[in-house]
RNA sequence: GGGGACGUGGUGUAGCCUGGUCUAACACACCGGCCUGUCAAGCCGGAGAUCGCGAGUUCAAAUCUCGUCGUCCCCGCCA
C-alpha cells in the first residue's frame, strides 16, 4: 500500500517534496489572485495555496465548498517571510497545489465544523457524524482510544487476562431494570443484557484465571442523567487471593496512571479512606465532594427542650436537627433563600430553617436575624454561636427530620451552594477518596424488606458476620467505592467465596430456596468446587473520562450516545419492528403501543 | 412517576415579562461581485423565518392561557 500522509503532520521536513493528500476542505479564503484551501484530516489542517498560473485547477477551487472530499497533489514548501501561522502545528509550511481531484462534494452544512460555533446537542446527536469532525469532539475520541490502550497495557503488565463475557446473558432482576431480547428458539423465554460481567468475572476466579480484566460495556434500563447512558462502559477486574487493600492499591496506581496521562500531573496517594455513616452524617451522601467544607454538623443536643414546635415535634420522635453554615462573602437575599427551600422541597424534603449571624450585635439575641429567632432562647443561641464556631456574616441552614434523610438533604443544598457559588466551577483538584465499611443491608420501605446496598456476592467483615441472623442491618460489608469530586467513579467488594454463606445471604434477602436454585444454583453450585477467596471492582470508564476532561456530561466522551428518552437521534432508535419479527419471537404488543 | 428550563431563517441568539411600533433584529453559514498572503480573511450587494405543533383569550398573539411533542437539568429510580 502506497505510503499516506495526514495533512495535520506534515512539517519542514518535507519541504521540497511533492506529496498527495486526502481530506475535508475545512475553509476556503479567496483574494481574487490566489485562493487558500485549509484541508483537514483527523491530525488536523494543513493550507492548500492555489496560483493562478495553474489555471485548471485554479478554476477548480474557486468552486471548492467547506467538508467537500479532495485529493490535492502538491509541492511542500516553507511559508513566506511574516507569514507563517503558530496557532497550527503545519503553520511553517504551506503546499503549493499542482492537481485536485473532487471525489465528494457535501451538501451545505446544518452546522459549522468549529469549536467556535455553538450547535445545540439534539442537532449534533442527530449528524453525529459532523459533529465528531469538530476537533474538540475528534480529539475526547481519539483520547478515549488511548486510554483504552494504556488500561489494556496497565493490566497486561500487571499479570490480568482478558476474558470476554457474554452479553447474551440470564436476567437477575435483583438490581437495576434489565434490557431484555426475547430468544426465538425458546419462545416465551429472554436473554437479559448484562448489567455487569459480575457472576462471570467471579466463575472466572472459580475456574483459576486468578487475574481477570475487562474493558466492557454494560446494560441498564433505568432513566437516564447527565452522567448515566443505558449502555456505558466500565473497566472491570477481579483477583483470587486478596484483600480489600490489594485492589484498592491497583485501583489507585491505574486511576493515576490515567490521570498522569491526561494531565502530566501526579495524584497524591494513598486516598483518603471515609467511613460510610460518618460521609452520611458530615456529607450527607455516600459521594461526597472534598472540594469544600461546609460539612454538617447535628446541633440536635442544642435543642432538646426548645419551644420552636418545629424543632421538638422531629426530636421527640427521634429525629435530629443537622445545620450547615456558609461562611461569609455568600450574602444570600430572601429570594435566594427562598430558593433553597423550594429546592429542598423538591428533593422530597419539607423545608428548610435558615438564620443569619452578625457578630456586631451586643446581645445574642440580636446577633440572629431571621423570622424564626423569636422562638429560642438566649441560652440555645448562644450554645449554637459556640457549636458552630460562628464569628460573623454566617448563614446557617437547619434541616430537622430523621438522621439519614435530614443529613441527604442538607448533603444536596450543600452541593448546589457550592455549585451556585461557583466553588465547583474554579476549583480544578481531584479529590479521591474511598468510602469504607458499608453497611451489607439496608431497608427498603419501598419494597418493605431488606436489600444488598451493592449486591448479594459482597462479603461481610468476620467480626459483624456472628450478628447476620440476629441483627443484619449492622452488619458491615467488605465493599469500597471510589469516589472523586462528588462523582462515584465505582465500586466493588470482596466476594463471597463461601456456598453456605452465599446461601445464608440469600435467605436473609427473603429469596425462596427455589428462587435461589433457579436464579443462582450455579453460582452457589460452583462456589462448592473449590472457589478461591477473590475480590474485584469495576470503574466507570466514560464517568472518569468526563471527569478529567472537565465534561459536563459523559455523552461529550461517547462515540453515539442516547438523549434523555433513550433515543438514538441518529439512526431514530429504538424503532417499531415489523408484525414478522414480532411474530417469530412469539411476542404481542398492545395495540395502542404501537408507532 | 414527579419538578424545572428551553424551542424564533440553515445555525446560534435578541425580541416575550409590560400584546399593536415586528412588514421580526443581529452574528455566522449560504448566493452574487471585488480582491495575490489569508488562516474564526476582508469589503460591497442579495436571498432566506407566518416565531415546535394544536387549541383558546383578544379588535389584535412570537409575546398571555391550556394542551401536546422534542431537547436538557434535577428528584424518584440506578443491587
Amino acid at each position: 500500500m502506497q505510503q499516506r500522509f495526514y495533512c495535520g503532520k506534515i512539517d519542514k521536513t518535507f519541504i521540497g517534496k511533492e506529496i498527495i493528500l486526502y481530506g475535508w476542505v475545512h475553509s476556503r479564503r479567496d483574494h481574487g489572485g490566489v485562493i487558500f484551501i485549509d484541508l483537514r484530516d483527523r491530525e488536523g489542517v494543513v493550507q492548500i495555496v492555489f496560483q493562478p498560473d495553474k489555471k485548471e485547477i485554479f478554476t477548480m477551487a474557486e468552486k471548492l465548498h467547506n467538508e467537500d472530499v479532495i485529493k490535492v497533489k502538491g509541492i511542500v514548501r516553507k511559508r513566506p517571510e511574516g507569514t507563517v501561522n503558530p496557532k497550527i502545528f503545519t503553520g511553517e509550511i504551506e503546499i503549493v497545489a499542482t492537481e485536485l481531484e473532487i471525489l465528494n462534494k457535501s451538501k451545505i452544512l446544518p452546522f459549522e465544523i468549529s469549536d467556535y460555533v455553538n450547535v445545540s446537542e439534539e442537532l449534533r446527536l442527530k449528524y453525529r457524524y459532523l459533529d465528531l469532525r469538530r476537533p474538540e469532539m475528534l480529539n475526547n475520541i481519539k483520547l478515549r482510544h488511548e486510554l483504552l490502550t494504556l488500561v489494556r497495557k496497565f493490566f497486561v503488565n500487571h499479570g490480568f487476562l482478558e476474558v470476554e463475557t457474554p452479553f447474551l446473558t440470564k436476567s437477575t432482576p435483583e438490581g437495576a431494570r434489565d434490557f431484555l431480547v426475547p430468544s426465538r428458539l425458546n419462545l416465551g423465554t429472554f436473554y437479559a443484557l448484562p448489567q455487569s460481567p459480575q457472576l462471570f468475572k467471579q466463575i472466572l476466579m472459580i475456574a483459576g484465571l486468578d487475574k481477570y480484566f475487562q474493558i466492557v460495556r454494560c446494560f441498564r434500563d433505568e432513566d437516564l442523567r447527565a452522567d448515566r447512558q443505558p449502555e456505558f462502559t466500565q473497566i472491570d477486574y477481579e483477583m483470587s487471593f486478596v484483600e480489600e487493600e490489594d485492589i484498592m492499591s491497583i485501583t489507585e496506581e491505574l486511576i493515576a496512571e490515567i490521570f498522569h496521562y491526561i494531565t502530566g500531573k501526579h495524584l497524591s496517594r494513598p486516598f483518603v479512606k471515609l467511613d460510610y455513616e460518618k460521609s452520611i452524617s458530615q456529607y450527607g451522601t455516600d459521594t461526597p465532594d472534598l472540594r469544600y467544607g461546609f460539612e454538617i454538623v447535628n446541633v440536635t443536643s442544642i435543642f432538646q427542650t426548645t419551644q420552636f414546635k418545629v424543632f421538638s415535634s422531629v426530636i421527640s420522635s427521634n429525629g435530629e436537627i443537622n445545620a450547615i453554615v456558609i461562611p461569609e462573602g455568600a450574602s444570600f437575599s430572601r429570594q435566594q433563600i427562598e430558593d433553597y427551600i423550594k429546592f429542598i422541597q423538591s428533593c422530597g424534603g419539607e423545608g428548610l430553617a435558615w438564620m443569619k449571624f452578625y457578630s456586631k450585635a451586643t446581645s445574642v439575641t440580636q446577633q440572629f436575624e431571621s423570622n424564626i429567632v423569636k422562638f429560642f432562647t438566649e441560652k440555645e443561641l448562644a450554645q449554637l454561636k459556640e457549636k458552630l464556631n460562628l464569628h460573623g456574616g454566617e448563614i446557617i441552614f437547619f434541616c430537622a427530620g430523621e438522621h439519614k434523610k435530614s443529613c441527604k438533604l442538607l448533603g444536596m443544598l450543600r452541593q448546589k451552594i457550592a455549585r451556585d457559588l461557583n466553588i465547583v466551577a474554579n476549583n480544578k483538584e481531584f479529590k479521591f477518596l474511598w468510602v469504607i465499611n458499608f453497611p451489607l443491608f439496608e431497608f427498603s420501605d419501598e419494597e418493605n424488606k431488606i436489600v444488598s446496598v451493592h449486591h448479594p456476592f459482597t462479603a461481610p467483615k468476620k467480626e459483624t458476620e456472628h450478628l447476620l441472623n440476629t441483627d443484619p442491618l449492622k452488619v458491615r460489608s467488605r465493599a469500597y467505592d471510589i469516589v472523586v469530586n462528588g462523582v462515584e467513579l465505582g465500586g466493588g467488594s470482596i466476594r463471597i467465596s463461601n456456598p453456605q454463606l452465599q446461601r445464608q445471604i440469600f435467605n436473609i434477602l427473603g429469596l425462596t430456596e427455589n428462587e435461589i436454585k433457579t436464579k443462582f444454583g450455579f453460582l452457589i453450585e460452583a462456589l462448592e468446587y473449590g472457589a478461591p477467596p477473590h475480590g474485584g471492582i469495576a470503574l466507570g470508564f466514560d464517568r472518569l473520562m468526563a471527569i478529567f476532561l472537565g465534561c459536563d456530561s459523559i455523552r461529550d466522551v461517547i462515540a453515539f450516545p442516547k438523549t434523555q428518552k433513550g433515543v438514538c437521534l441518529m439512526t431514530n432508535a429504538p424503532s417499531v419492528v415489523s408484525k414478522k419479527q414480532i411474530d417469530e419471537l412469539g411476542l404481542t404488543i398492545k395495540t395502542e403501543l404501537k408507532g
